[in-house]
DNA sequence: ATTATAAATGTAATCGATTACATGAGAATG
DNA sequence: CATTCTCATGTAATCGATTACATTTATAAT
């Protein structure tokens, strides 16, 4: 029970760091000859700072040159001034024009943006809770629609639930907000596209089957199939994934069929190129033997043998506008409002390449 | 000059914040009946506690469900626990493989991975600077051969230089860590697989001017087209970008040839996808009139029509291998070491599948 | 039993930015 | 002139984790 002796951290001048320029907030104080706190006000709140003042410290921030430092400042406030992107495969070249599209939204606040690949996570939930407990991140949007119900459930309970949008897929039993694509609208203009072709007997090559928009691009296309009184066949109806090899796969189901469709459209551009590329394997030509219509339009579409008649996404304006609702959720001085939860529909359009054409057995009931 | 009263931040237990468990590392060492100082070393030095008090702090932590506080932590070591990856152009698939390797490495080392692309950026060279000045990132992966020298310079300037590691593409007069594919084989391999094809009239698609990559790739063709003997025509040796737009740029300057080549061998996957749209949309088949290679082996070149022979990289080893080097170069317990700028190589394969064959007609000199 | 040494743990300062509350100066009002 | 109000700025606590140095406890040596 000793008097204990005072002891002292070692500290002189500017922090020894990794870093050879490593400007605090006091060492801009005293350029300035002001306090700390009123350089602080100059960055978040300039208005409380006469001219004069504002000045003496915009000049002492640029001699020195001074950049906040981060982790103080989300130690302090509790917000990371960051985003994480989940995205279920990087490799897929759709995203990155929705990912441009958040970056530049988000860019114009000031905040980060992280990408995870959902492929690379054991689990996206635990990953997810962690970030937001950590104090890495402030908000998410989730490009991956396969999150499960336990996964999202962990949200709910530690209360991040309410920081999180889906863009493009999304989780409808987990009542969160959304932008999309109009995919039900896209399906139609595909199955319209061929039938005003001549195409009677068309095949729809789908996504996995727990999918939003397996079932959103199926029911347009169910709907216009009806619409248009085109003949039903069950089989003409195949269960694909999104991926290259699922394309592949459809093909050869196709090919075996007793009743061939004339025309295939597919639930994604990745979808089509493993289509046709089968097709072609197999000794068939595209669009001759057999139209093809994707859904996406990415870059590689117009530079595919035969470039690919695709239903196109505004994909950076997904992204914009996903950024733009997760910035609401996360603003503290925004109050929660029940018309976010209505989804952000984005329209799509049809864009004609050379993947598809006039079926060269002309089937009853061909117009003119 | 009044008596200062005294004044109290308000706090009554776990902080307020917008997480629901936050949980601070007092209130484990209060579980646990230990200093905080305890807890700490429990995760971060464990050998240095008895069993007994292990037991009851790692008890405690999951009695709470603790979670560091990352920004905490990061103001305190000055480590942020996390790297930047700079890519080129997310939208192209060849990308995908290296971050994955990236992502697993690191992940290994608890570290997380922003991944940020260089066409968003204005400046990359400010963007990282201030990544690292903020306390954001501990180091960087580039996977961008473009920064200009003047970009360079400000990170020497910033003592943040030896924190870089290039990885697939580089620049050269940095004098810094890199890890890449031997692209000088790759070209070899691929004009090699022509020559035996009985291809003499071979044609090269570069990417661009002052890349790296451009210049390898076209030593490794010009390389083995002297070792083969082969005839020399300037106007084979075309400029691209590595884009799918350069591609088709490059199919019309080589149709517009007095004399053609009868094969090409292109910088990347893309290009060549380019190149042969545009050939068969001007009405020659590949690989009859014309035989393509690729550079890259990305997924959708086993998919196109027809499918790609090209020069695989392995870029998952390109990801695992630059995440490791760049973790050399941030430990602080390494020291500089003159041979981390030797270049570190990996090996390459040349992939033959449907866009390369025979040359219909047969030049003087053909073997056999 | 006493002393010295090593191991284990605790105390309190530190990291850098923000901000609640306090203080001082100037203007307006009675 | 005295009082009150408003604006501008300062002081010092806070955020949560780490760690330098101090203290306590356990073990080994004499």
């Amino acid at each position: 029970m000793s008097t204990r002796n005072v002891r002292k951290d070692k500290t002189n001048g500017p922090g020894k760091s990794v870093l050879q320029k490593n400007v605090r907030i006091r060492d801009v104080a005293g350029v300035a000859g002001v306090s700390t706190a009123t350089v602080s006000r100059a960055l978040s709140n300039p208005e409380l700072l006469t001219e004069a003042t504002r000045d003496s410290v915009f000049a002492a921030i640029r001699a020195t040159g001074y950049r906040v430092n981060k982790a103080a400042r989300t130690l302090r406030t509790r917000q990371a001034g960051a985003i994480l992107v989940l995205v279920p495969n990087l490799g897929n070249p759709f995203f990155s024009q929705i990912l441009a599209g958040i970056n530049q939204r988000l860019g114009e606040n000031d905040m980060s943006v992280l990408i995870a690949d959902t492929q690379n996570l054991v689990t996206a939930g635990e990953f997810l809770v962690d970030h937001f407990l950590n104090s890495q991140i402030d908000g998410v949007i989730c490009l991956d629609g396969s999150l499960p119900d336990s996964e999202l459930e962990q949200f709910r309970t530690n209360g991040v639930a309410d920081k999180i949008v889906f863009a493009c897929e999304w989780v409808h039993s987990a009542g969160l907000p959304s932008v999309r694509s109009d995919n039900i609208e896209g399906a139609r203009l595909a199955v319209r596209h061929l039938y005003e072709l001549g195409h009677r007997k068309i095949a729809h090559v789908t996504g996995p089957g727990d999918n939003v928009l397996t079932h959103a691009r199926r029911q347009g296309m169910l709907e216009e199939r009806a619409r248009l009184e085109l003949p039903v066949r069950d089989e003409w109806i195949v269960r694909g994934d999104f991926s290259l090899e699922s394309g592949r796969s459809a093909a050869l189901k196709i090919l075996d069929l007793a009743e061939r469709p004339t025309a295939v459209f597919c639930a994604s551009d990745q979808v089509a190129f493993g289509l046709m590329s089968t097709l072609e394997a197999r000794g068939l030509n595209v669009p001759e033997d057999m139209s093809v219509v994707g859904f996406d339009d990415i870059e590689l579409s117009d530079f595919y043998v035969p470039a690919l008649t695709t239903i196109r996404q505004d994909r950076r304006a997904l992204g914009t506008k996903a950024a733009s609702l997760l910035l609401e959720c996360i603003d503290p001085k925004t109050t929660a409002r029940a018309d976010r939860l209505k989804p952000v529909v984005v329209g799509v359009d049809l864009v004609v390449r050379e993947s598809t054409a006039p079926p060269t057995e002309v089937p009853a009931g061909s117009p003119e």
